[in-house]
DNA sequence: TGATAAAATATTGTTAACAATTTTGTTATC
DNA sequence: GATAACAAAATTGTTAACAATATTTTATCA
């Protein structure tokens, strides 16, 4: 096993640090569900003391993004599919009321904004960025939430996005399906532009359905490097 | 200060104990907000070394439940007049989101499961029990999200429902008008047995703005003594 | 070989001691 | 008395050493 000392001395890395670049890493399907945690490992990995990991996998296992059994380490979760599709139903239902409030109090700047952002989504996609496009795609529906206006509801949107990859990856499969469509994104745009509140969210409904409707039961994946899955990653790309 | 050792050496309290003692002391509305929570006194309180309630305090952090700043310690935390409005906006969405699941799929036992909820809850306000006909008014709220079905709706109504109360505390004052109306409850529960969504609906609307309205900015509360607010009380009071 | 038991290793969990910081209290000066 | 500077105490934050548990390896025997 060379997974140590990779990327041992690295910058300081606080906690939040840590946690966040390990959200990334599951947002990013860079981390499966199943993969073992290992504290050393990580403290190594990010240089920093066991201590700090230790506080980072009791806040991820919070927000349930690893599972922890008491004497047996942390893994990253691996969501049944019963809690599967009730994230999914909950997402219809809170991306349905974030368009409604957002609608509600709409302004032009915010059309513009949203229209700003399709086109940096479109343009990373049309040049083979999918990564990129991906975290735009993402950054959308949070740009949306944020705009409603109630922290609330944001947060409870930020929730499911982090544990969405986690259901997407262990009944899904591959990197197949995964990707909102740019298409849709547009018509949602639309609709918030003419107020539109049923079209807007028939169409996130219908956006929702085609990830949920692919799920079923779909059994292992290899494990792999921690210390390459965890590589350089800066967060939040979307600057 | 006479905070110490009143409570000292108790039976063995466990990470998940002292949790519960102090979120059930927050939903009892003992724990007003602001209120500082030193590490020390609290590890006498409950008879457990400071590492624990560390941890404690900062789950309870994240549930938003205390307020934690570098250096300077953890106060039950004091939600703004937004966050409060933020979150019972929320409420209404998720309790409606709910019924509709429920009714969805609602059985005749599950009737007649919330008419005894009721029965009990009647009951117990008739004796004059309001500390228990409080609880049992929550407990209701929380089984019709645990029929629903969807544990996701049901983790973000708990969540709700934990915090509630320092909302109600920081900006509507003392224990004025923060109970449900049982006359309303009866209300939901027959809605639900004639599969009523619209009514059901309605009714809860109604019955979670009686709160909100009164929402307003009211500054100060005085501090009182923690170690009889956090006192003998058993969690979970549904029995 | 395969199964079992024992030892060695690795991993997680806890704690007490220390360090850093803030708060409180005291004194000195005006 | 009020203010500022300093010292003392209290409180929070960190860590390294140890304990407890789980996992892997090795040894033993049928």
């Amino acid at each position: 096993m060379a997974t140590k000392n990779i990327k041992s001395g690295q910058a300081k890395f606080g906690e939040e640090d840590v946690l966040r670049q390990i959200e990334q890493a599951v947002l990013d399907h860079r981390l499966v569900p199943g993969t073992k945690l290992k504290e050393v490992q990580l403290a190594n990995l990010f240089g920093v003391k066991r201590g700090l990991i230790r506080k980072v996998l009791t806040r991820l296992a919070h927000s349930r993004l690893v599972d922890q059994t008491p004497n047996r380490g942390a893994t990253v979760a691996k969501p049944s599919v019963k809690e599967g599709q009730d994230l999914f139903a909950t997402r219809r239902i809170i991306e349905s009321a974030i368009l409604e409030t957002l609608i509600g109090h709409a302004e032009e700047k915010h059309v513009q904004q949203l229209g700003r952002m399709l086109d940096r989504e479109q343009k990373a996609y049309l040049c083979g960025d999918t990564e990129r496009a991906l975290g735009l795609s993402v950054d959308f529906h949070r740009e949306l939430a944020r705009m409603a206006g109630n922290s609330v509801l944001e947060e409870y949107l930020n929730d499911i996005i982090r544990r969405t990859p986690l259901v997407i990856l262990t009944h899904l499969g591959g990197d197949e399906h995964n990707r909102c469509r740019n298409q849709e994104h547009e018509a949602i745009v639309d609709a918030i532009a003419r107020r539109d509140v049923k079209t807007a969210k028939k169409v996130m409904h219908q956006h929702l359905l085609h990830i949920e409707g692919k799920i079923k039961h779909k059994p292992e994946k290899p494990p792999a490097d921690l210390a390459e899955l965890l590589r350089p990653h800066s967060v939040g790309q979307s600057a």
